[in-house]
DNA sequence: CAGGTAGTTCGATGATCGTCGTATCATATG
DNA sequence: CATATGATACGACGATCATCGAACTACCTG
């Protein structure tokens, strides 16, 4: 079989896919705890210590495509901020309930 | 570097990572979602129609050992049920979001 | 301009994943 | 017992993944 049967894809399943597989990793979901703690944004290289540097930009690609966080340069390093309404909005319940399995204990 | 780094696993976290990765392929999500809305439970194969036996039994492995299904012989086949309660003790939200973000639209 | 700091890009590598077909097992029924 | 049915086990294949180091780029500062 060749799974070629007429099943709408739904186009919402691609994107949520993606967050659930960003949300998959423990090193990026450790990302985004620290980014949800922190209410000031923070330069990339302050997370995830221990990994190295082409690691952690996979892994923040990973996130911005997945549309969890965002980024921007200022001066010397790259901010990020996770996009926490965006989120929440699309997929209400998500992020509080898999950041929360922590924080709310 | 090699990750070696004192930071607390949290036991739970590898569970999380199970649960996530086993919900972010959408043909499981599909078999979720329709395991959720039949109150009855059904035999695997009446569940994601198109691919192929070996490939549902993979995907029902992955959603046991993640904790989000349960089966049972009975007969001739295997009957299988969402554990939608031990899920929404253990991540409160979670499922509802996930499956929510289709059918509460 | 020289040097340093912060991130990215580019392979490479080993692991895991989704999928398949075939062979096999278990159970029910003729 | 023979057969059909529902499911698993066993490789296998190509794709993707997480990770790395080394080379490169962008920017600030002295």
């Amino acid at each position: 079989m060749i799974a070629e049967h007429p099943d709408a894809p739904d186009p919402d399943d691609v994107d949520l896919s993606a967050v659930l597989h960003a949300l998959s990793d423990p090193q990026r979901r450790r990302i985004v705890a620290e980014l949800a703690a922190s209410a000031e944004p923070r330069p990339c290289g302050s997370f995830a210590p221990g990994i190295s540097k082409s690691t952690r930009t996979h892994h923040f690609r990973v996130l911005r495509e997945a549309g969890l966080v965002e980024q921007w340069k200022e001066g010397t390093s790259k901010m990020s901020r996770l996009r926490r309404d965006d989120v929440d909005a699309r997929y209400p319940g998500l992020l509080d309930s898999v950041l929360g399995s922590k924080a709310v204990a």
